[in-house]
DNA sequence: AGGGTGACGATCA
DNA sequence: ATGATCGCCACCC
C-alpha cells in the first residue's frame, strides 16, 4: 500500500526550508522563522535546529529586535559575519528596518 | 508515556 | 538600559 511518501514532516524541515531562503544582507529573528513555519510559539525550537542542521546560513536569525543571541566567541563570529554581509549594527542590535528579510 | 531540552519571547524589578 | 523569571511547545530519549 501506498504509503505517504515522506512520512512525517518534523517542523525542523520546515524551519531549515525557510532558514535557507534568508539572502545574504538581510537578517530574520526566531519568531519570525518560526511563524513562517507554521508554528509561531515555537522560536526555541528555531535555535535547536540551527545548532543541528548544518549548512543553514545560521548567522542570518537573530533574537527579538535584531538582538545576537549565541553567547560567546560564537557570538561575536556572528556579528562580524553579519557585518560583512553588510548589516549593520546599532549597539547590540541589528537594524531590522533596514535588513529584516519578509517572507512571503 | 513522561520528563528534559533549548542560539526564545514577553514581562517585571 | 540590564538581568531574572516564567510561559511556550516540538523534539528527543
Amino acid at each position: 500500500m501506498a504509503k505517504k511518501s515522506a512520512g512525517k514532516r518534523p517542523i525542523s524541515i520546515a524551519i531549515a526550508a525557510i532558514i535557507r531562503r534568508i539572502p545574504r544582507g538581510k537578517v530574520s529573528t526566531y519568531g519570525a522563522v518560526a511563524e513562517a513555519a507554521g508554528c509561531p510559539r515555537n522560536a526555541r525550537h528555531v535555535a535547536k535546529v540551527l545548532n543541528q542542521v548544518h549548512g543553514l546560513p545560521w548567522q542570518r536569525v537573530l533574537g527579538s529586535g535584531g538582538r545576537i543571541s549565541l553567547p560567546g566567541e560564537y557570538g561575536l563570529e556572528q556579528r562580524f559575519l553579519l557585518e560583512s554581509e553588510g548589516v549593520r549594527f546599532r549597539g547590540r542590535k541589528a537594524d531590522l528596518k533596514a535588513h529584516e528579510h519578509h517572507f512571503e
